[in-house]
DNA sequence: TATTGGCATTGACCTCAATCAATTTTTTTT
DNA sequence: AAAAAAAATTGATTGAGGTCAATGCCAATA
């Protein structure tokens, strides 16, 4: 298993990661497609998978265009990924949190459409497809959950794709703030209050389709109304009902 | 195997269909998922799939929230797709052509999240999902098709969602004429140059995010510009090389 | 043939958000 | 700590496209 080591790296914990990189003691285990797996299946979800990092702010973890091979899943920090239309043009279409899986764009195409970009230092696991394909057949509760991932992306996509034109920046700036929220807390606890964004304003602005000063104003706007408390590199979330009626 | 027939149906073709639906005879076949699969699967898939229909034009093949339990394939005809958003606005997600898979939003949902809604007299052939994933983990070719349809089906999705925001109404009208001339033109041959269109404008126009009455001048401008000559139900193709042009 | 209803089209008007331009704030580098 | 670079904010202006309202065009039914 090889380890790429960044040079500011003198994180403890990033290198335990690296010593033993067995699912078994996986941060994340717990949002992984191996669910429920018995210890033949999870042993060899192994030795298909492996943990790759520290990749620093700005790295990619693939490129557009690169042949595809795996999916992957976020152990560690947060990603985005982006695809570069014809006009030169760059679209962020996704952020990924610990335990979410991305890059399944590539699958069944002949080139992955798009970049993903770690936002800050950041540990993936990568999952080897073709191997991953062979022990679904073998195991018809990991083929589940892979077709359930899938589904869930092509929903959630079309979700996105649904809110796209239409609908006010307001509504959704809200609703990618409700979305969020949940995300996190699903993540770090129900009860949290104040919301750390590993992505810049920038990039949430691309993402919802609207031009920077747009983000910054409704911002603004929700902050003045009280809904939220408008920061740097974050929120604090004031009323949860008010940001889901403007959602809706 | 059960058929419904529609009363006013007098097709003879279709009754064909109705009398022998095995997937050997079926007139899309060179476009499904099984395609390259040996006898013994293929007699497996014609199991777990059956035709139904017909159904008439506005009728629903399934609704939104009802539980899922198949995928479908359109074997004539042509199906439309859409949500309804909590606000109670419509939006059409996709339009589907003979030999095209849809119904697959609904894989590891609860529920299913959009209507499938006939737009002209239709067969369509259902394909249980359960037995298809038991059927997936003995034939690996058949697993690796679905799981391709699935990659697709989410790169489309987020291409969608990338061209909904910062495209003029223009350019998405350009993008949405040249795929459905790539989509009926692989069904149809590639020297049709006159278009006949399923779905209403509205229906267009809702997909693409603009109001009927943007669509409407829009086809007027590249009518007048000398493109495509906009008809009711319809369009001929003049020059495609300007419609690729101005769709980027 | 007249009538009805559903689309499609056209024009007038107005709103929202993009763009341009100038600061200010934050982060990174020296 | 100072300087430089990047990101975020704010204001002013403008234009694409949404909304409203009226009209035209078929196709289906009486």
């Amino acid at each position: 298993m090889q380890v790429r080591q960044g040079k500011g790296e003198k994180n403890n914990k990033l290198r335990l990661v690296a010593q033993d990189d067995s699912c078994d003691k996986c941060a994340t285990k717990r949002l992984c497609i191996t669910q429920g797996l018995d210890a033949e299946q999870l042993g060899a979800f192994d030795r298909l998978s492996r943990t790759r990092g520290p990749f620093r702010p700005g790295e990619r973890i693939f490129r557009m265009g690169d042949s595809f091979h795996s999916i992957y899943a976020v152990q560690s920090g947060a990603v985005k990924t982006e695809a570069v239309s014809d006009d030169g043009r760059t679209q962020v279409t996704g952020f990924y949190l610990p335990g979410e899986q991305f890059g399944v764009e590539g699958i069944g195409q002949a080139a992955i459409p798009c970049d993903a970009i770690a936002l800050k230092n950041t540990w993936v696991c990568e999952i080897a497809f073709k191997p991953l394909e062979e022990l679904c057949g073998r195991s018809p509760l990991l083929q589940h959950h892979l077709f359930s991932v899938l589904g869930e992306k092509i929903c959630n996509s079309e979700y996105q794709f649904m809110m796209g034109r239409n609908m006010r920046a307001e509504r959704r700036v809200a609703r990618f703030l409700k979305c969020l929220v949940l995300r996190i807390r699903s993540l770090e606890g129900s009860e949290v209050r104040q919301f750390h964004l590993p992505m810049s304003k920038e990039d949430i602005a691309n993402y919802l389709g609207v031009a920077p000063e747009t983000l910054s104003r409704t911002l603004r706007k929700l902050d003045e109304e009280g809904m939220i408390r408008n920061e740097a590199k974050g929120f604090e979330l004031l009323d949860i009902e008010a940001v889901n009626r403007i959602a809706g």
